[in-house]
DNA sequence: GGAAGTTAATCAAACGATTGATTAATTTTG
DNA sequence: CAAAATTAATCAATCGTTTGATTAACTTCC
């Protein structure tokens, strides 16, 4: 038996992580996290301190790696309408492999309380706004893009990305749509990228 | 003295209220809402059965007054373009004016559990994507409008909006913006309709 | 019109259950 | 064996809810 048993520490950080996506950090009990990792209520406070330890824990882990990929996109040599896709579709990507965490992300955010959270998911979201920002003036000021609303811009292409995984949306009349079914999922993801890209595309490009 | 004092009853749902959208459902105990309501704990079961039944009252009272507004301007005799930017500039009307209830909505919406009251938000919200779906189908089927994603259409109106009142904003690079103060309220409420009611109009009329 | 009856509203106190956290003892590991 | 990991038991605090009693206002009846 090389490493059958997982660590007890992953197994803490994993459950929880799962309860708070479904029933939200005050909703989750710290017995609830223990019964679901197998780990004794005691090893929780042991490795993190607390249960908020764990779910500071689980937002520096995932908030890591979260920069790291968009930023090469702006060193690309390619045109600025064809980094403001690519970056559509990094998001997209992302939001949508992860959508329950992206999720607890945006509930946790809506709470006045809890400052020190607040602060660090804000931060990472205005480290991305920024590189949007940059790539979208770089457009208007070389010319490829017209005078528009740069910010507002942003606050669409992000708000409908965030909006497809978070709101109750219905495919047709009847069935609603799930997006934890890979199928759906994918077809889904790409079909919100493909009405984002055209539409930059069509309203960036129609006032030069 | 005529009616000085004000029912106790809608001081709990109003404290409640607050509460709610300040530090969440679970997050916010009944003795918290006895305080600020300054009515007795035994007066919410009192009056509500529980402290579900106040977040369900809550609910309800705020859904009721949704549709009604919406559905005098799909009888208009007017454009689906101009209804569809009467409709851009009463959601963001809506949304504007009950900022923390429109967090709390989709803060409580986000989790799995609680399924009788998901499914009233759902609905509520569903109904309201239907007529923008009628409108914009309208707008196909005469003409006006190219042959777009519809149901893209509505995640991007509805998300754009949800953004900005939610998304930790900066209105230049360094002051954030503000908008439980009526003025910036204003302003930024009055770009986003431009802006919404900008794009719709390039994008839905791009491709005819 | 005033005593008797009825009602809704309000209160302090307590209920059992659950919360996050800690202890001290035990087992596992290197 | 010593350090690290894990356990069951327990802690005080808080949770949502319920209780029984009291107040104040309104109805009914003679």
């Amino acid at each position: 038996m090389k490493t059958e048993k997982v660590d007890k520490k992953q197994a803490i950080l994993d459950a929880a992580e799962k309860l708070f996506c479904e029933t939200g950090y005050e909703g989750t009990s710290t017995r609830q996290i223990s019964k679901e990792s197998g780990a004794n209520m005691a090893m929780i406070n042991y490795y993190f301190g607390s249960k908020e330890g764990v779910f500071i824990e689980i937002m520096n882990n995932r908030i890591e790696g979260f920069a790291s990929q968009l930023k090469i996109i702006n060193e690309d040599k390619i045109s600025s309408l064809e980094k403001l896709h690519k970056v559509i579709e990094g998001y997209a990507n992302r939001i949508f492999s992860n959508i329950a965490f992206h999720k607890m992300m945006h509930r946790e955010l809506s709470l006045t309380q809890r400052p020190d959270m607040y602060d660090k998911i804000k931060n990472a979201m205005s480290r991305n706004m920024s590189l949007l920002d940059r790539i979208i003036i770089d457009g208007i000021e070389d010319g490829s893009f017209g005078n528009v609303d740069v910010r507002m811009i942003i606050a669409t292409i992000m708000g409908t990305l965030t909006n497809v995984v978070i709101a109750p949306h219905k495919i047709s009349n009847d069935k609603a749509i799930d997006l934890s079914n890979p199928k759906e999922n994918k077809i889904i993801k790409e079909r919100v990228v493909a009405h984002l890209q055209n539409l930059v595309t069509v309203y960036l490009t129609s006032k030069k």
